[in-house]
DNA sequence: TCCTGTTATGCACCTCGTTGCATAGCAACG
DNA sequence: CGTTGCTATGCAACGAGGTGCATAACAGGA
């Protein structure tokens, strides 16, 4: 389990309400740990309650109030704990690698147009992230104290490219493996 | 869900039992599908009270009887269905991330054996899957009723390479830059 | 004979994650 | 004034998945 964990890093790089979370779940960090909202507002109700983060009632104008959330010492320690203790290989789930592998016992063209979708797909989040690395990493900037965090979410975000990157290339060889069926191989 | 689908896709390669198939869900399926023993006898009893699959009893000698489960039409049917239903992305959990990303608030360099680890273990998935791609793929074989079979699980298992390769790569670039701050940068 | 290891199947429990739903403040539009 | 839409928080229920444990047949070695 690393919600918990997830969540910390995220408060550490900028404090926020459950909401906001949420909403960097559906970008930035969610790219490489999913969680909804309800689950994200469950688990910050515990870690409160471990006394890992503080809160701290906003009230807003033009919205409703929010309450932020930031990392409190026990949860620093905790991540700390979890950044020093190995972690095993996380379990993987590619359904579309089961579809590719059932589709010989079915039509290898019907797949089609689904290998095609997903490769929409990673191709629109490439994008993202090329557009997102332009933004954020390519200007220049004055060593700091930030200068360590930057870097790292860089390296992570060079990583989320190279997936995206592997993947668009491995659907094509998909593609041309299923096409080679269609065209009386 | 799609343990059920991944099930039948392995039964319909070979039938076989629970014991065999959490075998295969060590190797081969489980290299993007994880499950366990647990997991796969008691999705295997539901399958066979929804007349997906038919069970046999095979008397072994020298070891403990087995159930011997193969596909049944019903779950053909099921299967075909699923193919041929779009499957949205599949939710990811890269812990490995939240760690490098976590690091600039902890120490850096004392990630360095934790990705040295992951690195390791995905060189020895790689060399295990070039062994079999060479095993399995190498030798050409004269066209049948296999062929699409085969080259479905060939291009399965490119994409297994590819992943570990990206992996490596990238786990080098981390490496890279936690060694940025190491020596002063 | 006992112990260990492998094959083979299964239950009980608990947690995590997802789905569906509910509530409420406030803005903008027709 | 009602509707729609976004911000913001939360509950209830269910199902999937993981951990721990139990059982049993059989082989081989101490």
């Amino acid at each position: 389990m690393a919600l918990e964990h997830a969540i910390l890093v995220s408060l550490l790089e900028k404090p926020g309400s459950g909401y906001e979370l949420a909403r960097r779940f559906e970008r930035s960090i969610g790219y490489f740990w999913t969680a909804t909202h309800q689950q994200i507002y469950r688990v910050l109700k515990r870690m409160q309650a471990d006394g890992w983060v503080d809160v701290r009632d906003v009230p807003q104008s033009g919205r409703p109030d929010k309450k932020e959330y930031s990392v409190a010492r026990p949860g620093r320690d905790a991540l700390s704990a979890w950044l020093h203790e190995p972690t095993e290989p996380e379990s993987v789930r590619h359904d579309l690698a089961v579809k590719v592998r059932g589709a010989a016992f079915d039509d290898p063209a019907a797949l089609i147009g689904e290998v095609e979708r997903h490769r929409q797909a990673h191709t629109d989040r490439l994008a993202h992230y090329l557009v997102g690395e332009a933004r954020d990493f390519k200007e220049p900037q004055a060593d700091g104290p930030l200068d360590t965090e930057r870097e790292l979410q860089h390296v992570v975000l060079r990583g989320g490219i190279a997936y995206e990157r592997m993947m668009i290339a491995w659907l094509d060889d998909v593609l041309a493996t299923l096409a080679g069926f269609d065209t009386g191989h």
